[in-house]
DNA sequence: AGCCAGGAGATTT
DNA sequence: AAATCTCATGGC
């Protein structure tokens, strides 16, 4: 019987960076749909150069990542090969320079305590446009637990996916998919009619090429990201920054209104009442330039 | 049962 | 134009 071809690819890390907060992260909510994690192991379907690859990520050494091509029909090319290590420098922010960080976060009040708990976590992130935009929307003014919950569904109904080892690998379904939906599709797999719309017509704009990470890219301040992203309807500020920050990766991006963040700075601080926005600007001074990172890192405070 | 959550759209200032 | 209401919806 023959073997499955295997790839496998090592990748260094910088001394600021470590697989297992990173894990963790990756970790921290059994319904999540777009990875398995097992025996430290992270296996993920993803798509590239137009081929579907199952990927399996290990820590082999301590500043080596080994990622292994599983069940691929035939060997990856070059350029895959190429691809799949840009792919999981971008996934895991690894070639980002987080000392300045860390040093600030070192006589923050707010962050000191969290950055050490978590060294060497990077934020984790949404490479596809579209899928960042939907969990933005879906995670809109809900639980994270009922947002996984509508994920799951509606991967499990539009996504593709990959059965290796018996356990099912999904991809998120695509832009192309969503924009032939009626909403009484999406609505019946419990999303709510506003949201529904939000994301088909997303989708669309997305297959017409109207809306594009590559053209909120080439934008030259975050300010005209915001303002070119809350344009769209369905979303906001929070969502502009969620994406901002999980896709396009800025570290100065900053969802100020997001309860996550109130619930940390409260709880951190000990305090009666929630954090009015002033407060958490005036906190936010010493952050400048990193409010992501500062962001996701209160945010593992919660778990 | 009533509160909560981002955003749109309307209304008020 | 900016701040303030109201609406829709499901989980807890």
């Amino acid at each position: 019987m023959m073997q499955p071809s295997t790839t496998k690819i090592t990748i260094q890390t910088p001394n600021t960076f470590r697989f297992a907060p990173n894990l963790d992260y990756l970790n921290r909510d059994a319904k999540e749909c777009m990875h398995h994690i097992e025996n430290n192991q992270i296996t993920k379907l993803i798509e590239l150069t137009g081929q579907t690859l199952l990927i399996q990520i290990s820590e082999a050494t301590h500043n080596t990542l080994s990622i292994q091509c599983l069940a691929s029909q035939t060997p990856i090319t070059e350029l895959t090969r190429i691809e799949l290590i840009n792919y999981i420098h971008n996934w895991f922010d690894i070639n980002r320079d987080i000392s300045e960080f860390y040093a600030l976060a070192r006589t923050d009040a707010l962050l000191c305590q969290t950055t050490q708990d978590h060294y060497g976590l990077r934020i984790i992130s949404i490479p596809d446009l579209f899928e960042a935009l939907c969990w933005g929307i879906i995670g809109q003014q809900i639980d994270l637990s009922f947002a996984y919950t509508l994920k799951r569904q509606f991967v499990e109904k539009y996504g593709t996916s990959t059965v290796y080892n018996n356990i099912q690998y999904w991809t998120f379904p695509t832009a192309e998919k969503i924009a032939t939906l009626n909403i009484t599709e999406l609505t019946a797999i419990q999303l709510t009619k506003r949201k529904s719309e939000y994301i088909i017509e997303i989708a669309q704009q997305i297959q017409s090429g109207a809306l594009s990470k590559q053209h909120l890219q080439n934008l030259p301040t975050i300010a005209h990201i915001e303002k070119e992203l809350t344009k769209i309807r369905g979303i906001g500020p929070w969502t502009a920054n969620y994406v901002i920050m999980r896709c396009l990766k800025l570290p100065n991006a900053f969802p100020i209104d997001d309860i996550g963040l109130i619930n940390a700075i409260q709880h951190a601080q000990q305090l009666d009442q929630k954090p009015t926005k002033t407060e958490i600007q005036q906190l936010a001074k010493n952050w400048s330039g990193w409010e992501a990172y500062a962001t996701f890192y209160l945010w593992r405070t919660l778990y």
